[in-house]
DNA sequence: TTCCAGGGGTAGA
DNA sequence: TCTACCCATGGA
């Protein structure tokens, strides 16, 4: 969080806060870059670019953020409007304020990225404008979760199992909300995933997942995992890369996941969307093995999965 | 009905 | 380290 944050009081149960965003600053395309929006408790609706959702901030706190840019594209802002029971003290929105810096990684330095890009030229040069900030949880518990949630099944079944887990085991927003009865609960913590009976967890239909989810949750609610440290670590990121692996239910595709979820770009998360899309690209359709494909990005370095990510993102604009 | 999806765990070699 | 097989679920 920057000191050039501040608070404004407004309307009974709402307040607004604003933080410095850095330069440059691609909201939209931050947001809108990769399914995370779409995630419950997340909302994106890209036709007016606002991005809401619902976060338990404390004990029997939650609130509904409606996030949206601000500022200009010198000194670009995020605003963000808080719905809430009561008031707002200093110290929720000083949480509140962490949580929308860390999804949007308002302090990760992309120079690096952007630096190759521009040598690379071409195409890569629509990369130097701000892309790279790929949408993020305000936990690391939240994005290995749903991380698990994306193996093996198509992203309809995705986004139906993270819909129905919030729906059923998240807390609900405040009761003093803008009459919207669809708003979504905020994300369960690991101890009302630990907690929960077979029953309510069989609701959710997450498949042979359930296990994977429910014992991450119980190391996590139990103090017997710190996710949190794990994501600030300092360590070697093949270091944090084995400690990702040990996680039942987190493979190869997840660990480099959520490496990149964690800023740590160096390894390809490679699944049936990267194969095809590389296939695609750079071998006339032709299926070719994992570590061939994989070498595509060799010459990124510590950047790979951001360049990939773009190629994708470009790919996609060009109709690849 | 069969295949397979933004894969991963496990056993056995 | 590599391979084969199995794992729930649901869309195509």
């Amino acid at each position: 969080m920057t000191s050039s944050g501040h608070l404004e009081a407004c309307a009974v149960g709402s307040s607004r806060l604003s933080t410095a965003a850095p330069v440059p600053f691609d909201f939209e395309g931050t947001i809108g870059s990769h399914g995370w929006a779409v995630l419950e408790p997340n909302r994106w609706r890209p036709e007016d670019a606002v991005f809401s959702r619902s976060e338990r901030i404390a004990a029997g706190r939650v609130v509904h953020l409606t996030i949206t840019s601000g500022g200009s594209w010198d000194r670009p802002r995020v605003r963000v409007t808080v719905d809430h029971g009561g008031t707002l003290s200093r110290t929720e929105a000083s949480t509140v304020r962490r949580s929308v810096r860390r999804m949007l990684r308002l302090d990760e330095d992309l120079a690096p990225f952007h630096d190759l890009c521009r040598q690379a030229g071409g195409r890569w040069l629509a990369a130097c404008d701000g892309r790279g900030r790929l949408l993020r949880s305000p936990s690391l518990f939240e994005d290995a979760v749903k991380t698990i949630c994306t193996t093996n099944v198509q992203w309809g079944g995705t986004k139906g199992m993270v819909r129905r887990l919030v729906a059923s085991l998240g807390e609900p927003g405040p009761l003093s909300m803008p009459a919207d009865p669809k708003l979504p609960n905020a994300f369960p913590t690991p101890e009302s995933i630990a907690a929960s009976d077979g029953a309510t967890l069989d609701s959710v239909r997450l498949g042979y997942r359930a296990p994977y989810i429910r014992e991450l949750a119980e190391r996590v609610a139990t103090g017997e995992l710190d996710l949190d440290s794990l994501g600030h670590a300092s360590a070697p990121t093949e270091e944090v890369r084995r400690e990702l692996l040990a996680i039942k239910g987190i493979g190869s595709y997840g660990a480099a996941t959520l490496l990149m979820l964690m800023g740590r770009y160096d390894y390809l998360a490679i699944d049936s969307v990267y194969r095809s899309f590389v296939q695609r690209r750079y071998f006339g359709g032709r299926a070719v093995p994992d570590a061939e494909a994989a070498d595509v990005y060799s010459d990124w370095g510590r950047w790979k999965y951001l360049g990939f990510w773009f190629d994708l993102w470009q790919g996609v604009e060009d109709g690849v």
